[in-house]
DNA sequence: TCAATCCGTATC
DNA sequence: ATACGGATTGAC
């Protein structure tokens, strides 16, 4: 009973008695705040922001203190905060806004999203006083904007603190880490923080190092998912101690708190990496979007390709245009052919350099000559096999909900990944041919056979299990699958586009975008033209995607794709959710959601592990609703102890 | 009439 | 998960 009497004793604090917290819960039915009593003695730790214990439901979990208020609304008797875990204020009241901002529009709990947007304490590293940089003036930006037409103008508005949004198309070849570290220069000399999220380790290396070198020492860290424990606890408290005003991140560091925040950036926010694979799920992008519209704050979205959403916004008016002047381009970009004349390397490219286009052949064999590096890109092993026409290659779509179709069995009706029905009537819209082909899985030996191809060349191979960063300036063959080209010295003297078959036969709703995003990122380490940088895409020119790369006309592309989006109905044009779970499960959920009126719903389709996935669309006004009827229905669920918990995607990655 | 038990619901 | 309250049951 002594633990008791201790426990009577406590008084409650004078002034704002009353803490509200968010507690660390799984169950969607109990995403609010708790009111509890601070103790007269945790009145000064017990500020908002830090972290708690609290008993609950006779347990102890942890929490967030998200207010100090004079009064509850409770009815009942409130407990008292158990424990203060530590006075360190972890959680700014601006990612909390933003938090829950996110969890509403993704269908989950407050409490999922402070778990990703706050990483785990680490007590020693609280401890230790973070040593302090003298800071040195902010150099003044140079000069790497000036040619882009609007790029001095958003500088100016940056400086001057004013919320300038941009979607920004970079030129080919440009030094894209030293312009957002002039951006974020420019920020930080008007006064205010930036949060800049790319999507690897290799990205944020460059901009790290370029951020070094436009805001001197101690003014920025990098936070990288790979860190340790203890280091990424260190560099977090550096930015939330406002010890930094520029942080820089892979997809987590989105959440990163700053001194009144002035500018976010997303660069490439077509990778996938970009969406985040615990839930709720959000995606970089839009929680960057969602901070900088409550934040009032600059946005800048920039990439050498430009994604459907990207052009969303600057369709609806939302961010402005930052593009080169055509006769900027020309001078930077390199001379981009097709070579279409051999449609078997497009379906197989494992035969590679049995049928390697002449001119393909040719010019690398020139650049070689010529001493510089050649970048040849190779598909990645592993995508879904999806049909698509045998004649024209157009994907084949469902003539119901326009979800992708697909093949069981060889002879099979085609499938939709969808809304599971037949399509055994099923006619190319382009060409009017009957037969269908599956994709073909990816050439793993694509880099001994060019080998053989350039006897005495050296071959250097960059993938998922080792990525080169860097090759020197000098003959070599690299083969590098999507996403992990090297940055060449100099320039690429030639770059072969063989990552074809991808555009031609995914199932996916992206798939032209993700090949046009590949082949522009490659594309880009080319050299000038003028200096005899040349590409090879192994494609047909015919082709929509082949067209805008031969243009360099990421732009375009990106309306076309928008307006094809819009009239499928394909987010973002719509708002799309995807429902997976056992199948009774999926059914009561969806029986119990008040959907908004309109919500169309596709499926079921058979999902991993015999489970289903119901996918569920809007349109844009009703994404909201959407969004709430689902996390109401999760929750009246958990409320009546469902067994099996369903998992909600709202604009899930894959729309398979 | 009251205590023991069961079930549903809130959890501060 | 657990604690609580209201409903239900059964014994006097």
């Amino acid at each position: 009973m002594v633990a008791k009497s201790v426990r009577a004793e406590r008084e409650p604090a004078e002034r704002l008695p009353v803490a509200r917290v968010c507690v660390d819960l799984q169950l969607p039915h109990l995403d609010r705040p708790f009111d509890y009593l601070v103790a007269g003695a945790d009145d000064e730790a017990a500020q908002p922001g830090v972290r708690v214990k609290v008993r609950f439901a006779g347990q102890l979990v942890s929490g967030f203190l998200l207010e100090r208020v004079e009064f509850s609304e409770h009815q009942g008797k409130l407990a008292f905060l158990e424990k203060v875990v530590s006075a360190e204020r972890v959680l700014d009241p601006e990612v909390v806004r933003l938090a829950r901002a996110v969890a509403d529009r993704y269908a989950g709990s407050l409490a999922d999203v402070l778990r990703l947007a706050v990483p785990p304490r680490h007590a020693r590293v609280e401890a230790q006083a973070l040593a302090a940089v003298d800071p040195e003036p902010v150099p003044s930006p140079a000069g790497g904007w000036d040619s882009y037409a609007a790029g001095p103008a958003y500088l100016k508005a940056l400086e001057e603190g004013r919320p300038a949004r941009a979607v920004w198309s970079a030129l080919p070849g440009e030094d894209w880490p030293a312009r957002i570290a002039e951006a974020a220069a420019a920020t930080v000399k008007g006064g205010r923080g930036v949060v800049i999220v790319v999507a690897d380790a290799r990205d944020l290396d460059r901009v790290d190092r370029a951020l070094a070198a436009a805001l001197g020492p101690g003014r920025h860290v990098a936070l990288n998912a790979a860190l340790g424990p203890a280091e990424r606890y260190r560099r977090f408290l550096a930015a939330s101690r406002h010890q930094v005003p520029v942080v820089a991140g892979t997809r987590a560091a989105m959440w990163a708190p700053a001194a009144d925040l002035g500018l976010v950036v997303i660069w490439d926010d077509g990778d996938d990496l970009h969406s985040e694979p615990r839930s709720p799920y959000p995606h970089a992008r839009d929680v960057l979007l969602t901070r900088s519209r409550l934040a009032d704050c600059a946005a800048l979205v920039g990439g050498f390709a430009r994604t459907g959403e990207a052009q969303l916004l600057l369709e609806t008016g939302w961010a402005r245009e930052i593009v080169a002047d055509r006769a900027v381009l020309r001078r930077r970009q390199p001379a981009i052919s097709p070579t279409g004349d051999d449609p078997q390397l497009a379906r197989d490219p494992g035969a590679v350099t049995a049928r390697l286009p002449s001119l393909a052949w040719l010019t690398a064999k020139q650049a070689l000559q010529e001493g510089h590096p050649v970048l040849v890109q190779v598909p990645r092993r592993g995508y879904l096999p999806s049909v698509a026409c045998a004649e024209c290659r157009t994907p084949a779509r469902c003539p119901h909900c326009s979800g992708p179709l697909g093949l069981q069995g060889a002879h099979d009706v085609p499938i939709c990944h969808w809304c599971g029905r037949g399509s055994a009537a099923y006619a190319c819209p382009n060409c009017g041919e009957r037969r269908l082909r599956a994709s073909v899985i990816g050439a793993r030996r694509t880099a001994e056979e060019l080998g053989r191809a350039f006897a005495g060349v050296p071959i250097r191979t960059s993938g998922r299990d080792e990525i080169l960063d860097t090759v020197p300036g000098e003959p070599a063959i690299v083969v590098a699958t999507p996403g992990a080209e090297p940055v060449a010295e100099g320039g690429y003297g030639a770059v072969l586009l063989l990552d074809t078959w991808a555009l031609l036969s995914r199932a996916d709703l992206r798939a032209a975008e993700e090949t046009m995003r590949r082949w522009l990122n490659a594309s880009a380490l080319a050299r000038p033209g003028g200096q005899g940088g040349r590409v090879i895409v192994v494609a047909d020119g015919s082709l929509a995607p082949v067209q805008a790369l031969l243009r360099w006309d990421p732009g375009w592309f990106a309306a076309r794709e928008l307006a094809e989006r819009r009239e499928l109905g394909f987010p973002p044009a719509a708002r799309m959710a995807s429902v997976t779970g056992p199948a009774p499960a999926v059914a009561e959920l969806l029986t119990i959601a008040d959907l908004p009126d309109g919500t169309e719903q596709l499926g079921p389709v058979p999902a991993r592990d015999d489970q289903e996935r119901m996918l569920l669309r809007v349109s844009r006004s009703g994404a909201a609703g959407l969004a709430h009827a689902l996390h109401v229905a999760a929750g009246v669920r958990s409320a009546r102890k469902a067994a099996v918990a369903v998992r909600i995607q709202v604009d899930p990655a894959e729309l398979f």
